[in-house]
DNA sequence: GCTTTTAGTCATATAACTGTCATAAAGATT
DNA sequence: AATCTTTATGACAGTTATATGACTAAAAGC
């Protein structure tokens, strides 16, 4: 669940120091400690984001970077590229070649995960596992539970992916295919309608004072979870 | 709780490294980066180790080791230097000295943790490992033992270190893996299942008062310790 | 060597969840 | 208002996940 991250540095040291903070933080890491290795990467499952040092041997961050661009399922990657101090003209070479980030080294491990979640949040909201709160209502993705004004509320497994997805996704309608996509898994043959019953299913477990209006159908298109009623 | 590490380091980027890696392991950080507010350091409550970086403004690494063994009550708090790449003979120079153990820069942080968790383990063997309380329930590495409110329990090796594992890991989910790696330990092959029985030994042992409810099932996922029901 | 404790596995019981359906209710259309 | 369409709801049955007790082999203690 959590993100994905290929770190592509060649000196060692900082490479197992980025691992380290990286791995602690609860992100799965790939290492990469050259150009073709990290070409190697970029297949199932790609990494959700990129640490690419500018300066590696058998080819530059640049020339990895447009590599990334290139590909088809690879090009939405973010890369956030490490400079050593004074490469200024990196900098803006980078950003032409489309790295979401520079950052600047020697840095510090708080400001190197701030920004990773920062890009994160941005590109894949739902895979930093943090809780999230909207109106009284609390889900927290690592103790896997559910609040409603910090009573723990029962619910089911479905309904807790349901409920996930829709709070990292408000205020927009999603179908019932959609959303059999997106909380069921792909390639899963299930009744379009069993989503209405899971639906309510949801509605029962959050409707303690109301909350149950943030669960909006939308007839004709699907459902919403919105706190505008 | 845990020990208490003095870190004295100049350059920034690399000290907060050092804090952050540190923090993370669950050690106390006291940060300095030169020698007079180091200096400054060494009162109550005395740190259990020093990371000493050799070379820093102020007076040099082996000034301040001096300074620590001259101390009546700092004397005896090991040392870890950080030297450079080629300082050899600092290398020499601070073992005269008493410095405990030297790590050269760059190094990574497993390494590092590695390190200072051996010098602590011959220096103060129980800073490591202390009781754990959570609402009548102790439970203390020292002596191995598991008492609720007090009176003795009686639970085997391996419910233990589960219930060590929990208390140490509250409100988290943790799959049945995920319990098997951290608690059986890597490369075991045991069935999943056998988790269960464990959970269930487990609840049995510490069930006085109600407490088996700390351990949680939590349906699809795994198993979760908390003191919320 | 014998007894006691412990670990792991299995079979079975129990509980919880899922998907589907039938029917009711609500909304839209004419 | 009548009809048609879409969604809500309760019930059901099949399925899956977990709990539990019993058993065996291994390990530890005596």
């Amino acid at each position: 669940m959590s993100a994905r991250i290929l770190v592509v540095e060649d000196e060692s040291a900082i490479r197992e120091m980025l691992c380290f903070v990286l791995e602690q933080q609860g992100f799965e890491v790939i290492e990469s400690e050259d150009f073709d290795s990290a070409v190697k990467c970029l297949v199932e499952p790609y990494p959700d984001l990129i640490l690419l040092d500018w300066m590696f041997p058998g080819g530059s961050g640049i020339t990895f970077a447009k590599e990334v661009k290139r590909g088809e399922f690879s090009k939405d990657i973010p890369i956030i590229m490490l400079t050593a101090r004074g490469e200024e003209e990196d900098k803006v070479r980078g950003l032409e070649v489309g790295a979401d980030d520079y950052m600047t080294k020697p840095f510090s491990p708080k400001e190197l995960v701030a920004r990773i979640k920062a890009v994160l949040r941005r590109v894949m909201p739902t895979a930093l596992e943090e809780t999230i709160e909207v109106k009284g209502l609390k889900l927290d993705p690592l103790s896997h539970r559910v609040t409603l004004d910090d009573k723990p509320l029962n619910i089911g497994p479905t309904e807790f992916k349901l409920l996930h997805f829709f709070m990292t996704h408000l205020d927009r309608v999603y179908s019932r295919e959609q959303l059999l996509d997106q909380v069921w898994g792909t390639n899963v043959y299930v009744e379009d309608r069993t989503v209405d019953v899971h639906i309510r299913r949801l509605r029962k477990a959050i409707s303690g004072n109301g909350h149950e209006q943030f669960v909006q159908t939308v007839r004709g298109s699907g459902y919403r979870f919105s706190t505008r009623v």
